[in-house]
DNA sequence: ATTAATTAAGCAAACGGTTGCATAATGTCA
DNA sequence: TGACATTATGCAACCGTTTGCTTAATTAAT
């Protein structure tokens, strides 16, 4: 059995000091309205019998929960994990506790957690979100709402810009002699994919290289195997993938049909978060999914201390990380 | 500017409908105590002005809070990700939300963490902590904690065991002719290393195979590569490591010493994060985190509902995985 | 020495729900 | 038809803080 042993509260603190509640109170939010030896007294008490405020009743008190609330589409996704952990850290520093949400690409159930969430947190971190602009707009009316990787006029956002990072990747392989490139597209709705599709696409025209879209849908190893078939037969000798993990699917396709790679064929991922902890590595478009996250709590909390709200759009650019999986072609 | 539009209180709820406010409080808790009608003119009504209930209000008064917290000690490890989404899921369904931490592997924040969480969550979840026993069982007697890869007599637990997985990959090992394999150790405080590490010299010892141990400290991609040079050096034709990361070090030193896997040398990794989206693909342990994850919510949320206690130890059996990345030794 | 300003602390009313108890209205049974 | 359950709702205390307003005590200014 659980003991339901009460916490103590800060009437007790109060009675075992011989003050009132007000200032046990300000000891712990509004010290510098107390004489220094009273605010001693209160937290040696307080420490003394294990009195710690109680957040609910200060959160009902005050209207602030000191949480953050942050749902990301794919837990699993390897893009997610460092901008996780840089959220967390950055709500630790300013005293703030991360809810976490993971909505499996699922709008419906996106929505149901920022419902569950906008009642008990202060600021809203939603990454690469499915949600409709309207559903966007109408909890960003309630609290502050940070986007990432979405571009929602009037909502502050962090932009990873491929663009830079796949412009590189093309000049890179047509460098190296490519003159047929496939993109390997993840999901259609996202912000980044569209990104990237158009920037090949461009880049291509620029470059004068055949470019081709292939989809791997839903965005995965499987799907990435499965569709190395198809972009063999396109003609193509070089993909860049959406992601790595997709990347990862088409070596292993390739080298299934025994196709070599770097030798006969060039594989670039996307995020750079397998590159660095895989064999062989592989050459991708590094994200910095950490400093968007870091970006984007950092604003958060900016916005919940000074109120101001402007218009913000933060860019971060990407480059390309040239490892093992892409070489010239064709082969000397 | 933020406009400080408050939120809708049940007391408006109560003056529109035309009742009392613990009616529409029961309208939403206790349906059962009113009237059909009465219930679908309230919730009718709360509808139309966006009447949501205030959770810490509710918190307050009730000490429930209606969250469990999750605490990690580093979410960038691929084998903490499928756990945190089941326990994320599983939460969800009981109508939970959960709080994330992540401790860095470090006691200290982990303790700060699990002190900030207790007052504001019903259950703890903390997996593979590196708390002391004392801090652990004090926190258990305020809330119930739940406890995922440790071991400690009254705590409910859940514990990846990786005996049956390794014995599987000894014998694997012992079968394809190897004569000396290596175990790269990980984090020495952790359960799940110690609990490998036996097993990899029991196995040994039974198998009449010689086994080294050799650290890779801090474990990381970085720390398996460098390790590579002792491990050949000490005559050994085959590595089981901590976890698949360290693997994929293992892989890409070997190659970088011109070494083949599988044909000189066999790579086994643990946890089976990696594997099946990687090239070449990992032979690995594999470790049902996920379904660790699943039980260690479902646990804690039993616990919550009929406060019962007893002393739980769940144990998960592991399995060996074979893949690409081990092979008959010597060769032929 | 008197008054004004400053500082430290207390009083009591919120904050927005929940819930034990009381009450009124309806139904049941002998 | 009176006594007794049963059902649906209201009343009001309580949950543990915060905070605007007061008051008392001390210091500064004239």
């Amino acid at each position: 059995m659980v003991s339901k042993r009460r916490r103590p509260t800060i009437n007790q603190v109060a009675k075992e000091v011989g003050v009132s509640k007000a200032t046990v109170s300000r000891a712990f939010s509004r010290a510098d309205m107390l004489s220094k030896e009273t605010v001693e007294r209160v937290l040696k008490v307080a420490r003394e019998i294990g009195y710690v405020p109680n957040q609910a009743a200060r959160a009902l008190s005050t209207g602030q929960h000191g949480n953050i609330g942050l749902i990301v589409p794919d837990i699993a996704n390897p893009f997610i994990p460092p901008l996780i952990s840089t959220v967390q850290s950055q709500s630790e520093e300013a005293d703030y506790c991360v809810f976490l949400g993971n909505s499996d690409e699922l709008p419906e159930r996106e929505d149901r957690l920022a419902k569950r969430f906008s009642g008990q947190v202060e600021g809203l971190i939603l990454v690469s979100s499915r949600l409709s602009d309207d559903r966007i707009r109408h909890y960003a009316a309630e609290l502050p709402v940070i986007l990432v990787n979405r571009d929602l006029e009037g909502i502050p956002r962090i932009l990873i810009d491929s663009a830079v990072g796949v412009t590189e990747a093309m000049a890179h392989l047509a460098s190296l002699g490519h003159k047929h490139i496939v993109y390997v597209s993840g999901p259609p709705k996202s912000w980044s994919n569209t990104q990237r599709k158009k920037t090949v696409k461009s880049q291509g025209k620029r470059l004068n290289l055949q470019t081709t879209n292939i989809a791997a849908n839903p965005p995965s190893y499987e799907a990435g195997f499965k569709v190395v078939e198809k972009i063999v037969a396109s003609g193509a000798t070089a993909a860049i993938a959406f992601d790595d993990i997709i990347a990862q699917g088409l070596l292993a396709g390739l080298a299934s049909m025994g196709i070599e790679t770097p030798g006969q064929f060039s594989v670039i991922g996307c995020d750079d978060v397998l590159g660095a902890v895989t064999y062989p590595q592989l050459t991708s478009i590094s994200s910095a999914a950490g400093e968007a996250g870091r970006i984007a709590a950092r604003t958060c909390i900016e916005l919940l201390e000074n109120k101001a709200m402007s218009d913000i759009r933060y860019v971060l650019d990407t480059h390309l990380v040239i490892r093992d999986t892409t070489g010239v072609f064709p082969q000397k």
